[in-house]
DNA sequence: AACATTGACAACCGCCTGAAG
DNA sequence: ACTTCAGGCGGTTGTCAATGT
């Protein structure tokens, strides 16, 4: 089963520009799709595979070329915290950006940076809040403590751990939320406050990554540490076109605050 | 100037998913 | 229900330019 390899006497290495001139007019000519037999067609000695991502890496018009930004690298970042290494979904919140670039930009910069700032802080970040997107490599204590949390997007391969008691063994988080049937005050201490910078793409986010039943999950932690009843206030359509939905508008009286501990976990309390 | 090291990024590889037959 | 295949994804490798010694 699967796909014929791509070799016999095709093509491999860096990309002529003869040969990105044959592909982008074929493309220009008959559209994308069909990469199978685009090569032969384009006259290409390149299997398809390579053709289109080749394309979608590089010749797509829309590609947006240069150094990233101040504000595309935070939001690199805080998509990360959220999404881990799910690469096409953060560069689909970041136009003209691939999933290729953006992983090598994490890969060759970020994540060292993000390793460095984590060795710096590593006494603050064994903060039950811990997120991580390592595979578990922690101790036994540590995995005694864990669950891992599969989300429900298309393809995943990486963990988000969460905490069992992530509340527990804190006595001063707070996180109010107020949801569509009124405000839910879950009173655990001092408050915390934390931003949502940009809420539409967050909640939209969260929807690409079916998030209702992440936040689900830490709701029920939340409630079940204070005894409360749990009822499953998140669902699908909440994030589907949030915008519709009068209790998750600008005008409503919920916070995009009360999502942010789920993209930062830096400002966890 | 010559060599070694590092960083950036293009490209490849293997695996997975979903559609079609 | 099962097989096959195209398309897509994330991880890894290869290459080359820049920088350091």
């Amino acid at each position: 089963m699967g796909r014929s390899p791509c070799s016999k006497g095709l093509n491999k290495g860096a990309w002529t520009a003869l040969e990105d001139k044959l592909l982008i007019s074929y493309i220009q000519a008959h559209g994308e799709g069909k990469w199978r037999n685009l090569p032969k067609r384009a006259g290409l000695k390149r299997c398809g595979k390579s053709c289109r991502l080749r394309w979608l890496n590089y010749l797509r018009p829309d590609i947006k070329r240069g150094n990233i930004s101040h504000d595309e690298e935070e939001l690199i970042i805080r998509l990360h915290n959220l999404l881990g290494n799910r690469w096409s979904l953060i560069a689909g919140r970041l136009p003209g950006r691939t999933d290729n670039e953006i992983k090598n930009y994490w890969n060759t910069t970020l994540g060292k940076r993000a390793k460095a700032q984590a060795s710096i802080e590593a006494p603050r970040s064994k903060s039950t809040h811990d997120i991580t997107t390592e595979p578990s490599s922690s101790s036994q204590a540590t995995k005694a403590k864990t669950e891992v949390i599969w989300t429900q997007a298309t393809r995943c391969s990486s963990e988000v751990i969460f905490p069992l008691q992530p509340h527990a063994t804190h006595d001063t988080d707070v996180i109010n939320l107020t949801l569509p049937q009124g405000p839910i005050d879950q009173e655990m201490g001092d408050g915390a406050m934390v931003e949502a910078h940009t809420g539409t793409l967050v909640l939209d986010s969260l929807y690409s990554n079916d998030a209702s039943h992440l936040l689900n999950f830490e709701f029920n932690h939340l409630l079940k540490a204070s005894d409360g009843e749990f009822e499953e206030p998140f669902d699908e359509a909440m994030f589907k076109d949030w915008t519709a939905d009068p209790c998750l508008n600008d005008n409503s009286t919920v916070g995009l605050e009360s999502f942010a501990f789920l993209i930062d976990p830096d400002e966890w309390p």
